[in-house]
RNA sequence: GGUCAUGUAGCUCAGCCUGGCAGAGCGAAGGUUUUGUAAACCUUAGGUCGCGGGUUCAAAUCCCGUCAUGACCUCCA
């Protein structure tokens, strides 16, 4: 426990915002202000429990005789610390601390600064010699012996958790009251330790590493990064924001396939496309409840006298829209759907990654408004269905790339036991399950697909949600059979999650296929250039042309490589910029009505008729969006761009 | 947000420890070469050494601050 006593002439604070989900309500919500007082800042530590409160009242007992003051201020001040405990936790020591030195004395007046809270802090510390105070709490040993004091040293870096602190961050979790178990196919819900990872499992093992033990291994920068600059897809932008990235014509193309693509499918599930605005009222009443949940992450803009933020999730815009909606019973299932370009969060800036986390991105998301839980189950599967063809297809398959997370409270899971079995038979293998006894959050079950990158990491890729909260909190009715005004339950879905995302797991895929000696690639349906035609000499290029024409013709991407460079370079290049097939034309080809292919995967070359060529390409683009190419057909008409 | 590391030509990096002329490869431009399956050859241009301050006769180099990126911590007062 780290604290710092401050004599003050006076301090006045405010509850702004709040700042996490556990955060304490609030007795009135206007500005505080004590006049002579000690604020006691106090930060509470992971490990910090009620053996450290007698020191705390000694402390503060003893600083208050030495200044002559009687009346403390408590204020919950997170900023001391870099080791913070859980938020539950805190608190209740925290009210230990304050009922314990209320009690202590009949002189000191105690106060204290509500917990969970963004609040504006005025203060004005006396001047004198004793006025600032900073005290380092901490046990003296971890069973329940009486704490002991140190004067606090300038903040060291963090040395290696001890074992002492790691049981304590168990401890925490504890309170969290999360279970976490291994539910397999046949049905079988396994606590997590009990359970023996077989060889094929280790994805799986790993996301229960990442989500409980928070296991993370010492790895460079991710490989993704330097991928995404060198295939020309992405890169920081300097001028910007952090997470705010540039997409080059390569990329841009990447993303618009990715985004017609994911559009498409919800279309064929049933989702109505809508848009709607990426910036809203901070003061509008229906926006408070939801800055509850994705707590003070938002970008604060201000135009005029309005203060706006920019949406961090499609859910509100949908939601306002869905209330205005005259809806029966008939019309449910009723979805919704818009692929946001862009989402905005304001992730802290330790947090970002390359493509991984981003603070602008483009995520698709389909709500679908349903009648009652039992239509809510169903559509839930067809939802389950669509999410699983979107990551297959996209190229990034279940079986190997993706780890399955199921959470739910203990409730649901009693109730809907079977339903939950069925999910994972879906699967075809076993799922990370958390359970937890109470429900913090508005669904009451949630799925989502976890990617396992290079580094162990696990990143959320497509997920679903019952809702079972904001259906009322935002007012959307529809009319039941008896003519009664019911709120639907909400089902929130992201049939793949964020664009730049799925680019971060495609790239990323390639790096582990490099790592183990393969050849990596992107799916060809996602390549800016599908065919690299390479004349052997200049006088070659009409032919080139002719080819060119014909796969245009057909939907084909390709580009001829007209620069002034070797056979052999130009060759190398097409193979660095991971072109599936590379067409030579010279003499041979032009003699005989044929072409050379070079197939990059199969590692042969062999001649053809470019007929079959374009059949053999169709097949992967078959259900796929066409979009010409994204860059001069003429090599040298290129700017260089990859690095 | 915190701790640590990194920041030098368009890109990848050397130089920094021990202060003393700003370097290489790739790429680009010009030229020669017209090429048959992973890098032809020659020449030239290209630098606020992230930014700001300090120490010094002298700073890419040492010190302080700041920004960006990365790793880890933190998803929290």
């Amino acid at each position: 426990m780290r604290i710092l006593q401050l004599h003050v002439d006076f301090v006045e604070y405010l509850p702004v915002k709040k700042e996490i989900d556990d955060a304490e309500p609030l007795l009135k919500n206007e500005k505080e202000r004590i006049e002579d007082t000690v604020v006691i800042l106090t930060s509470i530590e992971k490990g910090d429990d009620e053996t450290l409160i007698e020191d705390f009242i000694k402390e503060t007992s003893e600083y208050l005789k030495k200044i002559k003051c009687n009346s403390v201020l408590i204020y919950p001040y997170a900023h001391l610390s870099s080791n913070l405990e859980h938020p539950k936790s805190a608190y209740k020591l925290l009210v230990q601390l304050e009922n314990t030195l209320r009690e202590s004395s009949d002189t000191i007046v105690v106060k204290r600064a509500p917990f969970g809270w963004t609040k504006e802090l005025g203060i004005k510390v006396k001047g004198h010699p004793l006025s600032e105070n900073s005290r380092f709490l901490v046990k003296k040993n971890p069973d329940r012996q009486a704490g002991t004091m140190v004067e606090i040293a300038p903040p060291k870096p963090d040395t290696n958790e001890s074992e002492g602190s790691f049981s304590n961050a168990l401890t925490a979790e504890k309170d969290l009251k999360s279970k976490w178990y291994v539910l397999d196919v046949d049905g079988s819900l396994m606590p997590y330790n009990d359970y023996k990872f077989k060889k094929l499992e280790i994805n799986l093992e790993n996301l229960f590493k990442y989500e409980i033990l928070r296991k993370r291994t010492v790895e460079d920068q991710p490989p993704h990064v330097k991928l995404m600059r060198k295939l020309g897809i992405a890169d920081y932008e300097p001028a910007s924001d952090s997470g705010n990235m540039r997409f080059y014509p390569k990329g841009r193309l990447l993303k618009s396939l990715l985004e017609q693509f994911v559009t498409k499918k919800v279309s064929q599930y049933g989702g109505l496309e809508v848009e709607t605005p990426i910036m809203y009222d901070s003061h509008h009443s229906s926006m408070e409840s939801y800055f509850n949940r994705f707590p003070a992450r938002q970008y604060n803009i201000k135009s005029d006298q309005k203060d706006l933020f920019l949406r961090f999730a499609a859910c509100f815009g949908q939601f306002l829209m869905a209330k205005d909606f005259q809806i029966s019973y008939k019309n449910l299932p009723l979805k919704l759907y818009e692929l946001t370009r862009y989402s905005f969060r304001r992730e802290k800036s330790g947090e970002l990654v390359g493509l991984r986390r981003l603070r602008a991105f483009s995520m698709p998301d389909c709500h679908a408004f349903c009648q009652d839980m039992e239509q809510a189950k169903i559509e839930f599967l067809k939802r389950l269905d669509l999410s699983i063809s979107v990551m297959e297809e996209i190229g990034i398959s279940i079986d190997n790339d993706l780890e399955m997370a199921i959470r739910f409270t203990n409730e649901f899971y009693i109730n809907s036991k079977e339903f939950i079995q069925h999910l994972v038979t879906k699967i075809g293998k076993p799922v990370l399950v958390e359970m937890w006894d109470d429900r913090f959050f508005y669904f009451v079950l949630k799925w989502e697909f976890n990617f396992l990158d290079n580094s162990g990491k696990a990143s959320a890729l497509a997920t679903d949600q019952i809702d079972i909260e904001n259906g009322e909190r935002y007012g959307i009715t529809f009319i039941d059979e008896l003519g009664n005004k019911k709120n639907p339950i909400i089902l929130h879905n992201s049939p793949c999650g964020a664009i730049e995302r799925v680019i971060f797991a495609l790239l990323e895929k390639s790096a582990k296929m490099m790592k183990e000696g393969k050849t990596p690639y992107l799916p060809i349906w996602l390549m800016n250039t599908q065919v690299r035609i390479i004349p052997v000499r200049d006088d070659f290029i009409p032919s080139c042309v002719e080819l060119l024409e014909l796969l245009k013709i057909n939907s084909i991407r390709a580009d001829i490589d007209d620069r002034e460079d070797t056979l052999s370079k130009k060759i190398r290049d097409a193979e660095t910029e991971w072109i599936h097939y590379t067409l030579i034309i010279g003499e041979k080809e032009v003699a005989t009505n044929s072409i050379s292919v070079r197939d990059r995967l199969k590692k042969v070359n062999y001649s053809t008729k470019i007929d079959e060529l374009i059949d053999m390409i169709k097949e992967p683009m078959k259900g796929k969006p066409n979009l010409p190419i994204n860059l001069p057909e003429y090599l040298s008409k290129r700017p260089r761009i990859a690095s």
